[in-house]
DNA sequence: GAGTGGTCTAGACCACCCC
DNA sequence: GGGTGGTCTAGACCACTCC
């Protein structure tokens, strides 16, 4: 199960091992697992480093520890949206839609105010303005407006618009998105938006507004969502 | 600042002396801290227990590290809605409003089948049903109905759900609430909901339903909300 | 008292970054 | 090559739970 020579990380593989048997049903919500020191003993390595791989599965929900007792494995996540920072092909995956797009604008222009202010660029720095009709299952979901900055995300494609921005971001750029921040409100759809998904004028929409950050806090993107409330709810998982 | 003598330990006196330095202004975003090996000649501790405390910072975002380079002050978390979970009240509060309650039904009632299932309980056991308005600055905001089991729950009374339901369940019974999950949907006022919030027939309000958890997943509650969405909007960070 | 997790030490070597 | 974080060891003692 552990491979010493493996230049994978010791507590990492054994973190690997322990999610498996959780997901394979072998250790079932409320089971107690082996004490630290076996594990230790077991495939001989420090208990420091099993204390490491348990740390991390306990902070990513898998496990809890109760002093004096032991460590346990935690109910499951309920319909667990990946912590809240999916992609919306992620999101429709989750729901079991087939997600589908179309591309209906793709430019640099200048920020304006706003968009220099969400991203915190100076005005007229060019940006990338992607507008995107979300569909799930071939019907329309959202409409979605990204901003990027041209000069930070460099070599964007409509080709990879079509496809997936944030592995195109995370993989070629080398840049790790870290958090977000999202406002959601409700309101009526304007004319141009009602026309786009399809619905009537005035029908009851979700605004959600999204900005994202590496970790240094450097503002990668800047979103405006409009979901159409009758098709789409908003799902959100918090720990404390 | 490190007293070796205290029976708090090292790594949580260190992991407050530098969210202090932060929180002052002493250390800005993006300022290197002095290095792990530094830190712990100067304060005589190892090495490992300075990682402990650094793990804990990178983990809150207060922190980011990057091998062979340093460790980071991060960005501040803008307006943080303190990670999501909280109150009525905090939540009033962090938005400057100077948040009210009108208690409007304080009963015990049998669990309807959809009570039971979302607290996980059986049919027919006994259950708190909280009703309430939600006031800022005296408007109406939201209105929110609550259900906790009653045999988990003991003890509350209309003098605590006036109060702060949280705070009872933390404080007196010893319960962590851990996580919660919530969905929100965009809809319209139904007659009786826009009677108690002053609003038109129809509206758009939000319904936000919230199931909150405790460490080994057992369910505390689960709460019915409706703001009215002229006057509030939802917001949520999320860490990847 | 035995067993569990919680904290802590004093080292070690590796991987990566920058000069 | 020197400095940084990343991983890892083989112990130690403490605090808590349960019998």
């Amino acid at each position: 199960m552990i491979n010493k020579n493996s230049p994978i990380p010791l507590y990492y593989q054994l973190e690997e091992h322990i999610k498996g048997l959780i997901e394979n049903g072998e250790l079932s919500p409320g089971d107690a697992l082996p004490p630290e020191r076996e594990y230790a003993e077991k495939y001989q390595i420090s208990r420091m480093t099993v204390r490491q791989a348990f740390t991390q599965l306990v902070n990513e929900g898998y496990l809890y520890r109760l002093q004096g007792k032991g460590t346990f494995v935690a109910e499951r996540k309920i319909e667990q949206p990946l912590q809240g920072l999916t992609s919306f092909t992620e999101d429709m995956k989750a729901r079991g839609f087939t997600p589908g797009n179309k591309l209906i604008k793709f430019e640099i222009i200048p920020a304006t105010s706003q968009i220099a202010g969400q991203l915190k660029i100076s005005e007229y720095e060019p940006v990338y303005e992607i507008k995107r009709i979300r569909l799930a299952d071939g019907v329309p979901m959202a409409l979605e407006t990204n901003y990027i900055s041209a000069n930070l995300i460099k070599g964007l494609t409509e080709q990879i618009a079509n496809q997936s921005l944030y592995g195109h971001i995370e993989e070629h750029l080398n840049l790790r998105i870290e958090s977000a921040s999202q406002v959601i409100e409700s309101s009526s759809a304007s004319q141009n938006e009602a026309k786009l998904l399809k619905i009537a004028n005035g029908a009851p929409v979700m605004h959600i507004q999204r900005n994202t950050y590496l970790h240094d806090g450097t503002p990668v993107e800047f979103v405006k969502s409009v979901y159409r409330a009758d098709r789409y709810k908003f799902m959100i998982q918090m720990k404390r």
